[in-house]
DNA sequence: AACTATTTATAAGA
DNA sequence: TTCTTATAAATAGTT
């Protein structure tokens, strides 16, 4: 989605990369929210990326699941 | 995004629920495969529903880091 | 960091 | 329920 279509393939140029993992780290966090209220699931949703936080959603009560 | 605008809060419908879930995960699952490719990220995603699979995605070679 | 043209995801419908 | 399509949402390139 954007003003052009890209491959999926690495991002070289590593500014161009931070910015796209920054964006696309919040958009599949947003969805990762949406499935687990929507559809009542259990989510874990681990992105880690050189500046990133390790545990970046967990849906509410899911400790019984996935410890 | 689709026919109209829905709220985010859980489907009560049971039929509508579960393929939602469908639809989505298929998505998110996308989205993490495509953000582990064009930046080189480490991304475990697991989501969980009532017929889903457990671990659902997991970048190559994560293991160091998620172990 | 904000904008917007365009692609992508998907809610309803068939 | 698998496929279609109109529309909402995400985002690539731009400013």
């Amino acid at each position: 989605m954007g003003r052009g279509k890209i491959e999926i393939k690495r991002i070289e140029n590593s500014t161009n990369r931070q910015v796209t993992f920054s964006k696309r780290k919040k958009g599949i966090l947003k969805k990762a929210e949406e499935i687990s209220i929507l559809c009542d699931a259990k989510v874990l949703l681990i992105v880690y990326g050189p500046h990133g936080k390790m545990l970046d959603f967990c849906s509410p009560n899911s400790s019984y699941v996935f410890s």
